[in-house]
DNA sequence: AAAGTAGTTAGTAATGATTCCTATTTGTGA
DNA sequence: TCACAAATAGGAATCATTACTAACTACTTT
C-alpha cells in the first residue's frame, strides 16, 4: 500500500498515507471533503489543501480514480482496475459497474485517427433503492 | 428552431433565440462564456448570468447538449441526437464521436437493477492534430 | 389595443470546488 | 547528521456557476 505510494512520489509522508489508506476499500467514492473530515481525525492539523494536493497525485499517478461529477464534487475510488459508473439522479450516489472493458470501442476510434489513452462509461438514471421509493432520499 | 423552445419554454425571448441560434451549426463544442462573447455582438447588453440560465434549461429540455469536462467549464452541443465524445488531452477540444450507440449497455444494466435514462462515454487521449506534433497546442 | 401577470433579464453578490502562494517543516539520500 | 528538494498548513485567490432582486417583457385575457 504505502509501498506502493513510494514507487511513485517522491517522499511517502504521513499524511500521503492517511489519505491513501482513508481511500482503502470504500466502495462510497467519497468526495475530497469527506476524505479531509475522515483524516483529520487521525490528523487534526491536516489542510484540505493537502488533501486536495494529494488525491491530485494519487490519480494522475493512477493509484487511485478520480470521478468528476456533473454538478458536484469530484469523487475518489480506491479501484484501479478499468470500470465504469453510474450516477443516482436522486440520491447522487456513485456506483461500481461491473460489465466488460469495452476494448473495441478504443480500437474503433484509433481507426479513426484518435490516439486513446482511456475512456471512461458513465450511466445516469436512477438506482434500485431510488427507483422503488419516492421520497427523497440522499 | 424557436418554435422548439416555444414548444418547451414558457416563452420566447430575443435572449433565449440567440443563445438557442448560436449554437445551431456549430461543432466547436463552445463554453457558456464562448457563447457568451458571441451573443453580445448581437445582444450587447446580454448578461453572462442569462446566458447560464438559457444554456441548462435548453439542456434540461433536450434542445441542446450540455458536456462536463474534468478540468474546465462545460461545453455544449446543439446535436441532440445520441453519440459520444472525445476530449483532447493536449487542447482540450472535444470531438464528436460517431460510433453506433451501445444500446445493449443500458440493457445490461437494467438486469442488474439500474433504471437507466441515458449513459454517456467519454474518450481520453490525444486528437490527430495533437498526435503529430509536439508543440502546445491550444 | 390596453391591462394584468407570471416568466425573464441585467447586474452583481454569493457560493462551492479547487488551486495558488509562501514561510515553515520534513522525508530521504549521502 | 547534513543538506536540500519536496511537502505541508493556512489562508488568499481563482474559476465556473448560481442566487438574488428590482426592473422589464412576452403572452393571455379582457
Amino acid at each position: 500500500m504505502s509501498m506502493e505510494i513510494k514507487q511513485v512520489l517522491p517522499r511517502v509522508t504521513k499524511q500521503r498515507k492517511a489519505i491513501f489508506s482513508a481511500l482503502q476499500g470504500d466502495a462510497s467514492h467519497p468526495t475530497a471533503d469527506e476524505i479531509y473530515q475522515r483524516v483529520k481525525q487521525r490528523l487534526p492539523h491536516i489542510s484540505l489543501a493537502t488533501v486536495y494536493r494529494n488525491l491530485k497525485l494519487l490519480s494522475q499517478e493512477g493509484l487511485i480514480l478520480e470521478i468528476p461529477t456533473p454538478d458536484g464534487p469530484s469523487r475518489y475510488d480506491p479501484q484501479t482496475h478499468q470500470h465504469y459508473h453510474f450516477l443516482c439522479d436522486r440520491c447522487e450516489r456513485v456506483y461500481d459497474v461491473e460489465i466488460p472493458v469495452q476494448g473495441q470501442l478504443n480500437r474503433e476510434l484509433g481507426r479513426q485517427g484518435f490516439s486513446i489513452r482511456s475512456h471512461e462509461i458513465v450511466f445516469y438514471g436512477l438506482c434500485r433503492r431510488c427507483s422503488t421509493r419516492t421520497s427523497r432520499a440522499s
